[in-house]
DNA sequence: GCCGTTTTCGGCCCGACTGTTTTCAGTCG
């Protein structure tokens, strides 16, 4: 059982006691254990298996002894007996919007609903809203939750929601009652998928600002709308919020509804030790004869806590709280520090727009260079190049630079990494390229060992510049393929290979999560947008953002150098970089 | 079920909003 699977586990205990009606605190447990043992640093499974896992915050005994026994044999006894009481379909109906353990329940035991078949059907026939507590408006809520759940995608990639964030952004900050406008929540600290939008607003006029929000073009329904608050669905199935704050509330409620979680409660207790109260709406004294300090912003509550100010990419409670606390945190990178791109296509190969076009966009982007890398042969499927066409594009590419008057176009391959770690064209070919991003595109079914040795052995070669894609993933739709990211790591720290952060939005892809520790080992990242048309290279701007939420510098990005330094670069023997 | 410079029992975050109530329970974040 892997960490994922164990949490899913304590996760659904946790629905199927609040089910029978247990204690609510107990329930709480196990939902804080699944969300530890997802987060927790160290190999949870690893440690369990070994019980070593003594002294984590929030795992007492009997978690200890559950995840222990899911380490070891795969299972838990515990959950297989609680699981039988309940048909397995239960699950989703925690899934409608408006219904908790506790409506559940009653149509449970009254009607025997425990599926959404068996749901659906008894609110057609209007037998939930008979029932004591339930009426007509829940009944129909309810039918309309289920409608929306079909029809939607309950998450989205971050990377495809921009623009709807930015046009809504934009109305806020129009409205005439509005001071102050910011998207909180997972947005804003620049999560890969997203849930839902959180929306903050400063305004004197609330319940107005509420009222209006309600009506905007992209609002498909209404969830509530009141003085504080209104709750909508978007016509892409996203649900909204909106939160009116005043003025003065506005900064403590933008780093509450900003997150994490977790940062949160650790920030909180910060407070306390400090001092002060810390919630959404203000930073309070304890001690009731303080004066309450002067907030104009974010930056104001870290600084009064004695932190630095944390980005909000950084709100995950995975150590910038004790950074913050010493000065270390680092200096994110930003967008205007890039200075070029790699890992782009053209018409060459899948792409949809001509290495002119490509080219053209690069420099409206501002932008010194472009690294153009098509598929190779392997890749037919999306018209690889093989080593002929390849080295007429090389061509191509070099008398088309000396039209440009300095822009600079380095030209490489996406070289396919072949079923054994080989790549796709020999060292005669590559080494006639300026850089070779190496990706796996196929025999994703290998398993972790082997899929691991065969992406380190074409990092070993001379001529791979960077990595691609390292997991192969595609959020939302696609899991990644096996691979053990910290030997991949540490591989690439030995051969002086890049890995890439590609940046198209299905991907992001190496998760950030890894960031940290590949910088720390001297691994470079390049920020690159696998761009199959010139629109897709502005995704290097969600790329920075994963990046800043990997915790990187300027100069642990490989493309924050200028094309001169590039050049230098890849001149450089691959051991000596 | 977890936790403890308010310790081994008695707390555990809480306010906004809605619908169904006739003063409040359930859900959500």
């Amino acid at each position: 059982m892997n960490r994922e699977e164990m949490a899913e586990v304590l996760e659904k205990i946790a629905l199927l006691l609040e089910l029978k009606g247990e204690n609510p605190f107990k329930v709480r447990a196990y939902r804080q254990g699944a969300e530890i043992v997802l987060s927790m640093e160290e190999d949870v499974v690893e440690l369990a298996k070994n019980d070593e896992l003594k002294g984590i915050k929030g795992i007492g005994e009997a978690l200890r002894d559950k995840i222990g026994e899911m380490a070891k044999t795969g299972g838990l006894e515990f959950y297989d007996k609680l699981k039988s009481e309940f048909p397995e379909t239960v699950f989703e109906i925690f899934e409608v919007q408006g219904l908790g353990p506790k409506k559940i329940k009653a149509m449970y035991d009254t009607l025997g609903v425990d599926s959404l078949v068996k749901l659906k059907a008894a609110c057609e026939e209007g037998k939930v809203a008979e029932l004591p507590g339930f009426g007509k408006k829940t009944q129909e809520k309810i039918l309309e939750g289920m409608a929306a759940n079909e029809k939607f995608a309950d998450r989205f990639t971050l990377g495809s929601i921009g623009a709807l964030v930015e046009g809504m952004l934009e109305t806020l900050r129009l409205h005439p009652e509005v001071f102050r406008v910011a998207v909180a929540g997972s947005y804003r600290r620049a999560k890969e998928t997203v849930g839902d939008l959180d929306f903050l607003v400063a305004t004197k006029e609330g319940a107005r600002v509420c009222k209006d929000f309600t009506t905007l073009p992209q609002v498909d329904a209404v969830i509530v709308c009141g003085e504080t608050k209104a709750s909508v669905r978007l016509k892409n199935g996203m649900y909204c919020d909106l939160r009116a704050v005043t003025n003065a509330e506005f900064p403590f409620a933008l780093q509450y509804f900003t997150g994490s979680k977790e940062h949160n409660v650790a920030l909180r207790s910060l407070a306390l030790k400090k001092g002060w109260s810390l919630n959404e709406y203000g930073l309070n004294p304890v001690d009731e004869k303080t004066q309450r300090p002067e907030v104009k912003d974010e930056k104001d509550i870290y600084r009064l806590l004695g932190l630095q100010y944390v980005e909000p990419e950084l709100r995950e409670n995975r150590g910038e709280i004790e950074a913050a606390a010493e000065d270390k945190l680092p200096r994110l990178v930003e967008l205007m520090n890039l200075r070029g791109t790699f890992h782009n296509h053209t018409t060459e190969s899948d792409g949809r727009d001509t290495l002119e076009g490509m080219v053209e966009e690069a420099m409206e982007l501002g932008l010194q260079y472009l690294g153009i890398s098509d598929h190779s042969k392997s890749s037919a499927y999306a018209g690889g190049l093989d080593a002929e066409r390849l080295l007429k594009q090389v061509e191509t590419i070099r008398l088309l630079e000396e039209t440009l008057g300095g822009f600079r176009i380095f030209a490489g391959s996406e070289v396919d990494i072949l079923m054994d770690g080989s790549l796709d064209f020999p060292d005669e070919i590559l080494e006639q390229l300026d850089f070779t991003v190496a990706s796996v595109h196929n025999f994703g079914k290998l398993d972790e060992a082997r899929m691991t040795e065969r992406i380190c052995r074409a990092m070993e070669n001379e001529h791979v510049t960077m990595l691609g894609h390292v997991t192969g993933r595609l959020l939302l739709k696609r899991d990644s393929y096996p691979v053990d990211h910290a030997r991949i790591i540490d591989c690439a720290a030995a051969t002086r290979t890049v890995i890439e952060l590609n940046c198209s939005p299905m991907r992001l892809d190496m998760d950030w999560r890894w960031w940290k520790r590949a910088r720390d080992k001297g691994v470079l990242c390049s920020i690159n947008p696998d761009a199959h048309s010139r629109e897709r290279l502005h995704h290097i701007g969600v790329g920075v953002r994963v990046a800043r939420k990997g915790w990187l510098r300027r100069e642990d990005v490989l493309n924050t150098r200028s094309a001169k330094e590039i050049e230098a670069f890849l001149k450089t023997p691959k051991g000596e970089r």
